[in-house]
RNA sequence: GCUCCCGUAGCUCAGAUGGAUAGAGCGGCGGACUUCUAAUCCGUAGGUCGUAGGUUCGAUUCCUACCGGGGGCGCCA
């Protein structure tokens, strides 16, 4: 329990619910401008009680003990209680915190199995900017749920089956398999895709081609299986070529396409009727899950299977739901998926809740996000109006960012500058996905994205990089000046100490709602706090050798949060820029 | 038509289970570089929190209605 503010609040509590007459009540403390931490609880007790709140407050100083973690109490206001931690309190919560790898953030409660469905590419098509959303948000999160201790299964849903395989195997038959594969292993999957559409679109005997093949691939032909594990074949090569570059822990071990549940489709079917929940609806066999309406007003179905018999995309998520919870034995299912889904796995959540698949105690979550926007604030276009690739905007994220780390920083070695470059760069793009919050649609701006000032990745690499820099110079060693108290004389140094011991409180907050931009925010507070103690307590040239191992102490112990922050979020923390 | 999400400073965004004068960054204005990296810091101006009601001791936060923007609403995923 790093973060004072919980502190007092635990301390507190057993004294409010006696003053409450034994009634379990929260003394409300939070974080405030006008002290460490404020007291709310007394208000809402006050009109229980026939008392004033300031009355109230004044019962719970008399009544509680919060000696050696509070150095002054204040009743407020209308009844509010400010509290300001002593320095000998925070000073030791640091060092507590210093000796702890995990840097004073709690453990989960129970271990539990949590199943993340993210980035979700489909074979045969280019990444985009919705795959990075989708990516970036899901391995940040599962980084963080390993870190609390969690059991993480990575699931990479990628769109590897279905009708469109038809058309793009008889599209590889007529290119000749090395020339389809050259195409693809350089990642120019767009126009492999495109050329199969449109002679799909134009050409009957083609459609008829592609619907056979359909037919043939779903009846497990060997060899239109050989074609069609030719092209998931080389993207998802390409994918992992994109992943390596990015940075996020998805590997090929991790895929867990549509076509892997084609043998647990039969079985939803199956289940579902036994159930008695499947109906039949012009000709398809569907549940009706109860509160959805449709244009007319009338139930909304979910369709198990189509009219012509084959399965779709409800089916495979249905069978995915069974999977998980059966198979893996999920906790918690993360589908981090972008919101116009929302309706459909609802449906689903409903349906596989209701055939009694899911334990009640299971969570199913869709991590909803929004869309990437351009300056117009429509979605994100590169200048010829296509789809703007995921590789190239990686690339040229990468390739601003050198541009200006040569010219801050010109006299780095060449090799060094480019790889201080890729970890901005990549960095830039993940920390502008990840800091606001996701559920609202975000405007990409390479200028602010890459501006080493702001809520930027850079600046907070950049504090990290100066700590760093700092050591290079004393040549005192990181690990020496850990168990050191630090002495919070300034109050730069006591607010960046206050600061850090509250990354606890960040990490959990973030998980607590699946919002990686609270992580960010703490981030940034910190880095903000670290510059400004920065730029007012000197450190090489403290006035005491005690004063200066004092302050590299908490410069210690801030790196390592920003760097292990940082790294929850999937960025790298270059020691020079 | 039904339904979900969004609407905070000129711009881009934070505001935890309701709490005291609504916060950052950019941009504006004014300061600080023989310096531990100024890739920074300090100060200042700027908002009837979409509108109108309601609940509450207290509402940007909860409820209702409306306005504006976006998404979804049966065999594509």
């Amino acid at each position: 329990m790093a973060d004072p503010v919980l502190t007092v609040a635990e301390l507190l509590r057993p004294t409010f619910t006696q003053i409450a007459g034994g009634v379990d009540s929260d003394p409300v403390v939070r974080r405030s401008d006008r002290a460490d931490a404020q007291v709310n609880g007394s208000l809402a007790l006050a009109k229980v009680l026939g008392k004033t709140p300031r009355e109230v407050a004044q019962m719970v100083l008399d009544a509680a003990d919060l000696s050696g973690v509070c150095s002054a109490t204040e009743i407020a206001g209308p009844g509010f209680i400010n509290v300001t931690f002593s320095n000998e309190f925070l000073a030791s919560e640091l060092v507590a915190a210093a000796a702890d790898s995990r840097l004073g953030v709690r453990n989960a409660p129970a271990k539990l199995k949590v199943v993340v469905d993210y980035s979700a590419p489909n074979v045969a098509k280019e990444m985009h900017v919705g795959h990075l959303r989708s990516t970036v948000i899901g391995d940040a999160l599962v980084r963080m749920l390993e870190f609390v201790g969690h059991s993480v299964v990575r699931e990479n849903h990628i769109g590897d089956w279905g009708t469109p395989f038809g058309m793009l195997i008889e599209h590889l038959i007529d290119l000749g398999e090395t020339e389809a594969a050259n195409e693809l292993s350089v990642g120019d999957l767009d126009s492999f895709y495109r050329q199969a559409r449109t002679k799909f679109d134009s050409n009957d005997e083609f459609k008829e081609r592609a619907r056979a093949r359909v037919v043939l691939l779903q009846g497990g032909d060997e060899e239109t299986l050989r074609m069609w594990n030719l092209l998931v074949g080389e993207s998802t090569r390409y994918f992992d070529k994109v992943y390596r570059t990015l940075g996020v822990l998805l590997t090929a071990d991790d895929l867990m396409g549509e076509s892997a549940y084609n043998p647990l489709l039969a079985q939803v079917v199956d289940r579902l009727r036994a159930s008695g929940l499947i109906e039949m609806s012009d000709g398809a066999e569907v549940v009706f899950p109860e509160g959805f309406l449709n244009r007319e007003n009338e139930p909304l179905p979910l369709i198990i299977r189509k009219t012509d018999g084959g399965y779709n995309y409800a089916t495979s998520d249905l069978a995915c739901v069974i999977d998980r919870v059966e198979r893996i034995g999920a906790n918690v299912v993360l589908y981090v998926v972008g919101s116009p889904q929302a309706q459909h796995l609802e449906m689903v959540a409903v349906v596989s809740r209701k055939a009694g698949w899911v334990p009640e105690s299971t969570e199913l979550t869709h991590v909803a996000f929004g869309n990437v926007l351009g300056a117009d604030r429509k979605i994100l276009k590169s200048r010829s109006g296509e789809v703007v690739k995921l590789d190239a905007l990686l690339t040229e994220s990468v390739e601003r960012a050198a541009d200006a780390v040569k010219e801050k920083n010109a006299e780095l070695p060449a090799a060094q500058q480019a790889e201080v470059a890729r970890q901005i760069g990549i960095g830039a793009v993940k920390y502008a996905d990840l800091s606001t919050d996701r559920i609202k649609d975000y405007v990409f701006d390479w200028e602010r994205m890459l501006a080493f000032e702001g809520n930027t990745s850079p600046y907070l690499q950049y504090a990290h990089a100066r700590i760093c820099s700092i050591f290079r110079r004393t040549g005192v060693d990181r690990a020496a000046v850990r168990g050191i108290t630090p002495t919070l004389g300034h109050s730069a140094e006591r607010a960046l100490t206050v600061r850090l011991l509250q990354f606890d409180t960040a990490v959990w907050d973030t998980l607590d709602k699946y919002s990686p931009h609270r992580l960010c925010t703490y981030l940034y507070d910190l880095a903000s706090e670290f510059s400004s103690f920065y730029e007012h307590c000197p450190i090489l040239r403290a006035d005491s050798e005690e004063q200066k191992m004092s302050r590299l102490a908490l410069c210690d112990f801030t790196a390592r949060v920003m760097e292990r922050g940082l790294a929850l979020l999937g960025i790298e923390s270059p020691e020079q820029m």
